[in-house]
DNA sequence: CAATATTAGTTGAAAATGTAACTAACAAGG
DNA sequence: CCTTGTTAGTTACATTTTCAACTAATATTG
């Protein structure tokens, strides 16, 4: 039945690449939704706040591959919860310094901890040369062709 | 700035795999969206019909772990675009089994083709060895835990 | 410096997704 | 049989995402 031309769709990187996204963001999740009841965005631009220093959001959107309009609305999100402020900058009233608050640097320390502590257990299971191989072609497949 | 506990995002493997599903999902998706309208459920739904041959939209569900509301209106699409066929089965009423067209059948063999074709330049890029690891990394970090 | 183009960010409407409640069919225990 | 439970699938509704159009500020160009 199966053609040579064709190809088992449990092969197809794509697919694969999928479902392990998926299953691996639902088991994590659960850190930022139910806790602080955030929406992957929000924890995505709130990681970056507390990694890089204050941003713009345009910045963020660069960095993380977010699209401006649900960077916009993560934004206003985190602003709800008193997690980030925004601050404009003179020179260019355009653009919105974000910083985080102190409720949202609370935040950040949780929940990159907790980050750190999914990863090095994800690490565990898979062995550190395997995870080492894994995260270089991840990182080699962000940036298409 | 950084701190032993935390962590780097762009380490963080839950964040890799998003980046990296994305970008190749985005990179894959014209084959079924431009020239078929399809979705991205759809395009797995009938890859399943293609390639395992008749099914149920459970047994879909259950191999391709598509949510049972996603996978009854995805089909509910493909029997709109005439790809898909649905036929009750006498012995239990509340299953229907799925099958493909003529023209449905046309399509997957089409899009198979796209597929085998994408990964293989995929493979191409990442060499061999690298993209057997990927993959059984990915297939472990499918099933959660 | 006026006209036009870009850029950062927002907003509204449409599409898609997720959740929960529902129907219809079958199964099992009494 | 007849309640109760389970299963396959659908539907309604709320949430989220996407797309396109928009505003406001700056940059560019003639």
């Amino acid at each position: 039945m199966l053609m040579s031309t064709e190809m088992d769709l449990s092969n197809f990187l794509p697919y694969l690449l999928n479902q392990a996204a998926d299953a691996q963001g639902a088991a994590f999740s659960p850190s930022y939704k139910d806790r602080y009841g955030m929406l992957q965005t929000e924890w995505r631009i709130l990681y970056h706040l507390g990694q890089y220093g204050d941003l713009t959001a345009k910045q963020i959107c660069d960095r993380a591959h977010i699209h401006k309009t649900k960077a916009s609305r993560g934004v206003s999100a985190l602003e709800d919860k008193r997690f980030v402020v925004r601050e404009e900058v003179a020179k260019d009233r355009r653009h919105a310094l974000l910083s985080l608050t102190a409720a949202g640097r609370t935040a950040y320390d949780d929940l990159s901890m907790a980050a750190a502590h999914f990863d090095r257990k994800l690490q565990d299971r898979l062995g550190g040369d395997d995870v080492q191989t894994l995260k270089r072609c991840l990182r080699a497949l962000m940036k298409n062709p």
